[in-house]
DNA sequence: ATGGCCTGCAACGCAGGA
């Protein structure tokens, strides 16, 4: 079973290059974040014709969740339990057996903005939902776009991006938090190639000058890491015309 | 270099992203 995970920033503009990486990369699953669009505007029938089912939460202009898939999603959930936040920020589901929460994290623009708070506020508010869906999905995936850079080996330069919205120890604190609730990283399981990311901010053209951040991540519930046999970012998809600053990154578990 | 670009919305510039 193949899962993926991709922040498409605005799935209008980056819809053909989803279709072609469903028939390059054939995943099982597909989380979307940044869809940025209306539920009533989203495009089913496109993929449809691709031979995918969607589930999908937007809304206009910002934020926006979808999964594609294969199968059918069961025991579809929108948002995080217990917290209403009118950000449509995460979706659940399962398939085959495998529950993935697709999540798009807040970004938090500066340590010392309102959004930033929100963002701590709302790790916390994941915390406490995903606790509870451990105990009801040991086979369990969190995937999709953290805004957070766990570790120095993370970004391309920890020195500048020390403290910064990202990069902070709060951000990495709760990451880990998360983590603790009984995940891993799937990222981690395997060897890597050194400056590993998988997003470059368009403005400085840093995709091609390699200034990267990995803040996009699959947590793996103990029971589905143990089959987990491999991991990866898809960094060409970043380097397509028009691309999404992120890149897709995908698992493959044994079933 | 406290910005550089991309997107949506709307309106001829802004907010937001990361």
């Amino acid at each position: 079973m193949k899962l993926a995970t991709w922040n498409v920033n605005s799935l209008k503009v980056r819809l053909p290059q989803v279709l072609d990486f469903l028939t390059v990369q054939k995943p099982d699953v597909l989380c979307l974040q940044e869809t940025k669009m209306e539920d009533e505007k989203f495009p089913l029938m496109e993929i449809t014709a691709a031979g995918y089912r969607a589930i999908f939460s937007g809304q206009r202009t910002y934020n926006g969740v979808a999964i594609l898939s294969r199968s059918e999603a069961a025991d579809v959930i929108m948002g995080i339990d217990g917290y209403d936040d009118p950000q449509k920020r995460v979706i659940a589901a399962t398939f085959d057996g495998v529950r993935v929460i697709c999540v798009y994290i807040p970004n938090g623009e500066r340590v010392e903005s309102d959004k930033y708070q929100y963002k701590l506020h709302w790790l916390s508010q994941l915390r406490a939902g995903l606790k509870q869906e451990l105990l009801k999905y040991p086979r369990l995936a969190v995937m999709g776009d953290y805004n957070i850079a766990p570790e120095d080996r993370d970004v391309h330069d920890p020195k500048l991006w020390q403290g910064k919205v990202l990069f902070s120890e709060p951000e990495q604190s709760a990451f880990k938090e998360l983590v603790a609730l009984g995940f891993c990283d799937g990222f981690r399981l395997f060897d890597q190639a050194e400056k590993s990311y998988s997003w470059w901010d368009y403005r400085t053209n840093g995709f091609k000058r390699g200034l990267g951040l990995r803040i996009d991540h699959i947590l793996l519930s103990a029971e589905l890491a143990k089959y987990c046999k491999s991991c990866a970012i898809d960094r060409e998809r970043r380097a397509h015309d028009r691309p999404s600053d992120h890149a897709p990154v995908m698992v493959e578990i044994e079933t």
